[in-house]
DNA sequence: AATAATAATGTTATAATATAACACTTATTG
DNA sequence: CAATAAGTGTTATATTATAACATTATTATT
């Protein structure tokens, strides 16, 4: 691999346990200074979802949800309440959603925009957020070039990343 | 409207007829050149695609081709024939499908890469094909600097074509 | 604290999108 | 003309998402 190739922190060995309480401190805090409710089925739902090194799909979360219910629970969820919560995730900009995929992923910009880029490994399904203002900056151009007024963007890049590559193991 | 606005023929008005056969033509031709068999079916897709000025779904094309079949015909069309269908058309890059409206638009370029970069509009519905250097060059740059292999791409950009803004109704 | 208003969730049903599996037919090749 | 391959028909079902209405929990108001 080139020694200009830097690596994703996703692509590297790293306690994603510290990457998750980091993102559920922000989503508290943000919720609390908005005067939001960040409810325990949304705090959950987003905790699955940061938990994951993948999209995660709204019925793999449901699946996870019936699983991890504590014992003598006998709630089952219905996919409203999980939509629900995701809807309220992606209002919030805490989650993104990959539409090629069907499925979800934590946000990892602190950012309110909904802009959305995303490197999609195909085989080890892993994505990689970007936040290229040169990418922003082609679009929003292009965009003007037609009088458009852009409200959101999908930007989903399939591709393989550099864990996945023939002979670019090594780091 | 600035006067540096340039409208996209498909925001003009214009005869998309010849928009149409002009595309039925090239997917003739290229199937001819390559041995490939644009049957019936296939041609049928195609057309109600390029026929309509929004993407059309998987469902709405069922219909069509249900609706439009001749008389005395019972064959009713199942929804494997025409994803059947889809799949070669996206496969010979006739079409692309839009994932965040899970639908099928026709690619009014000539060029056989996997590259799709849309401006669609949230009122109207009408998609914008882009083909812009800019916005592959910065992708291609930011995927390089991850080591990331690009396969395909998604380029979706949401918002209001000139034509549904107010104040910008005029060409 | 009791009440009203609001927000969130539970529940049932169903819509919308997509594919698996196997049978059958048509086209192409040798 | 048989053998093979390619395409389509058919049935069933998987996957993703939402509508509609009842119920519960939270917040604000008396």
């Amino acid at each position: 691999m080139p020694y200009s190739v830097k690596k994703h922190i996703a692509c590297q060995p790293h306690n994603h346990n510290d990457c998750v309480d980091t993102a559920m401190a922000l989503a508290r805090t943000t919720c609390l200074e908005a005067g939001l409710r960040l409810t325990p089925t949304r705090e959950q739902v987003l905790f699955l979802i940061w938990q994951s090194h993948k999209p995660l799909g709204a019925y793999d979360i449901i699946a996870q949800l019936t699983a991890h219910k504590h014992e003598g629970e006998r709630k089952v969820i219905a996919p409203p309440t999980v939509y629900r919560a995701l809807e309220f995730l992606l209002t919030q900009g805490f989650i993104h959603r990959i539409a090629s995929l069907n499925a979800f992923v934590g946000c990892s910009l602190h950012k309110a925009e909904h802009i959305s880029q995303f490197l999609l490994c195909s085989q080890c399904g892993i994505a990689i957020e970007m936040d290229s203002q040169n990418i922003n900056r082609a679009i929003q151009q292009k965009a003007d070039s037609f009088g458009f007024a852009i409200q959101s963007e999908t930007i989903e890049v399939i591709g393989l990343c550099s864990r996945c590559q023939p002979g670019l193991s090594e780091a």
